[in-house]
DNA sequence: TTTAAAAATAGGATTAATTCCTACTTTCAA
DNA sequence: TTGAAAGTAGGAATTAATCCTATTTTTAAA
């Protein structure tokens, strides 16, 4: 039974006891903590390769660094980033989702990923501001 | 009448003549064509600009620049973009879109906004190969 | 029209995020 | 046990985008 590396599996753990949408930074940093000789490139590389292997969900946003999803057991979820204050707010597909999917692959031949749905909108709190 | 300045409505006439999703450095390019004195710094800042208007959409790619797209008279749309290549297509909101915009308010209290829905995907030629 | 303030610009320096490079270490598999 | 493959630390390099400064253009009022 082929493990992860000691470092790969301390970014895994890092990442599975955050239950927001962290930035490489600040998964790097907290890796740090448990295990000081880590380094940038190593919580970089990895998160890559975890992007590849389907463990956790990579979500680019403007004006930002990326952040990043650990996947778990939880259901499929979307993220909506308020494009005024960059928060991420995960949300279930409480709606049609297959009729979506239809419409968009009949449309453009792309193959909707159900990881992969990113909305921007405006918040609560930045409306009323 | 306040009009634009000269580089701001070139940058303009740029983007309406495009039907792709250009990146600044494209726009900044061809914007230099036309007027050679254009700068780099005035391409981005007016990006910003016209992102801030609503005349432009911006797209957040991970692994790339930002793409922009130029809204003009056309129907809202949503963009896909392959996972593998990184194009980005547009499709028109065939589903039930009010839908899907009500169970997100529901579920964060963020209001979904009509030219933000970016969804990654495999296209294609990058499924067969 | 002058004229002063405000907005916009060119060009280059700077920053932020991420990747790349190299020498070294660990793991794997025969 | 040994050679190949994969992974790592640390720092250099790259990329995308923003910031800074001196100058120019525009606006709007006197």
């Amino acid at each position: 039974m082929k493990n992860y590396s000691k470092q790969r599996q301390e970014i895994i753990d890092v990442m599975r006891e955050m239950y927001h949408h962290p930035t490489a930074e600040e998964i790097y940093f907290l890796t740090k903590q448990r295990d000081s000789s880590v380094s940038r490139s190593t919580v970089y590389r990895n998160l890559n390769v975890l992007v590849q292997k389907g463990m956790i969900t990579q979500i680019a946003v403007s004006n930002g660094p990326d952040r990043y999803d650990y996947i778990q057991n939880r259901q499929k979820h979307g993220h909506i980033i308020c494009k005024n204050c960059g928060k991420v707010y995960d949300f279930l597909y409480n709606f049609n989702l297959e009729e979506m999917k239809e419409s968009i692959t009949n449309q453009t031949g792309v193959e909707l990923l159900e990881d992969g749905i990113v909305i921007k909108g405006i918040c609560n709190s930045c409306k009323k501001a």
